[in-house]
DNA sequence: AATGTTTATGATAATTTTGTGAAGGAGACT
DNA sequence: AGTCTCCTTCACAAAATTATCATAAACATT
């Protein structure tokens, strides 16, 4: 894991210690704000935050303040701190975009677990993500790949197509559709290009090559 | 919104009822279980389930042993109800993979809440396309054609063909319609081409080959 | 049954698409 | 600057599909 950062927010120095303790210990970063307003400077302030926990109940600003305030910048992942299972709160959470409640008082192992299918959602490189499909591995997180537990050497854009093959499994892609999603937008260049990387692919996969299949007139599909 | 289909699942048929009742209202289609059991069975036997609604209680398979089940055939986000906040089952839960916790009692409002937050989530709706008629059924997503389960080949054109026959179950096509709707408005070539395509597609089609009916003097029509 | 028209079929030609190897170029690293 | 890897492009070969045509069969009408 590398390297993941988690701002925490709650004007409580106790509670906002230990839940730091808590996500240090699994090896994240954490930055602190003791308040709505000061959670908004430093997510400003920081880059790459990944996830945010937030008390509701704060001076200043409130927890859906703000939220509200950093979902008008961007769509981090939030979960929020609650002592009460308020219905109403909740329906408002959900409005704002709050992934994720965790209610008072909680234990480290609901922490971590909330926090890390939160980030595996949000495919943020938290709980390791993988994809497996007729022998062949794939670590999304460290961009690793082994075909029955033997390392494969990737590069960058192998593996990007190789992962989008993956995740949409047994769905024809088009070259458009390939290059929209596996190359930035700005891309106008040959579509002819990725059939030089499937054909790299193909023989980097050895046997399990055949799984990238030619839809003749249409593109490629990946298919065990 | 088009066609969601929701699987809910408990043994307490006032409650289904209730969970049913205000997911119709919201214009879903609702598919019971009253049992873990059941709810296998369903989920394999329906088709496009996009969401499963589970309770946590209930007799033969529990909740979670139901969901494991499904986990190992599919990623369809799973709601579960918990009577109980109980810490060390949201634990076990996560690492099956459910999605999200609503817990008993709830109201419409949260219910509801949660239901279009995951199926957001997931992205639902820009799903797999399906047609099927007599046996016949083509993935348009996917590019490929099942006749009764077992794959058939087809080229793009002839994919194209039966699958604009299909959508236009029971209509008479004349030969220069199908040319504007299958082959691009540049094509000025001849009209005949269509009758060498249906050839091949009869053929490969097989007994099923008959449902493309000759309309002599106008054209052609699939109909089972 | 004969005739003219339309459709089915099989073979062949034309076109399109894909596979492949090689080469140029950009960027990273030494 | 030199080397390296990776990405892209190009040209040509290979493969597959699609179009065309000639002929046989089927159909409707008289």
């Amino acid at each position: 894991m590398e390297d993941i950062k988690i701002l925490v927010v709650d004007d409580e120095s106790r509670m906002r210690k230990l839940v730091c303790d808590y996500l240090v210990k699994r090896g994240y970063i954490v930055v602190e704000a003791a308040d709505g307003e000061e959670a908004f400077d430093k997510f400003v302030s920081t880059k790459d935050i990944a996830l945010i926990i937030m008390d509701v109940m704060m001076p200043k600003m409130d927890g859906y303040e703000a939220s509200a305030e950093i979902r008008k910048l961007s769509k981090v992942p939030i979960i929020m701190l609650t002592a009460k299972s308020d219905e109403k709160d909740e329906l408002k959470g959900f409005e704002i975009g709050i992934d994720e409640y965790i209610t008072k008082p909680f234990s480290p192992k609901i922490l971590v677990a909330r926090v890390e299918a939160v980030l595996r959602r949000s495919n943020v490189g938290g709980g390791q993500e993988m994809i497996e499909a007729g022998g062949i591995k794939l670590d999304v997180s460290a961009h690793k790949v082994t075909i029955d537990d033997k390392d494969i050497e990737l590069s960058f854009k192998e593996f990007e197509l190789l992962n989008y093959f993956m995740v949409n499994q047994g769905v024809a892609l088009s070259r458009e559709k390939i290059l929209n999603n596996v190359w930035n937008y700005d891309y106008f260049g040959d579509a002819r290009t990725i059939d030089t990387h499937v054909k790299k692919l193909r023989a980097k996969l050895g046997d399990k090559g055949d799984y990238i299949k030619t839809i003749w007139g249409m593109g490629y599909k990946f298919e065990v």
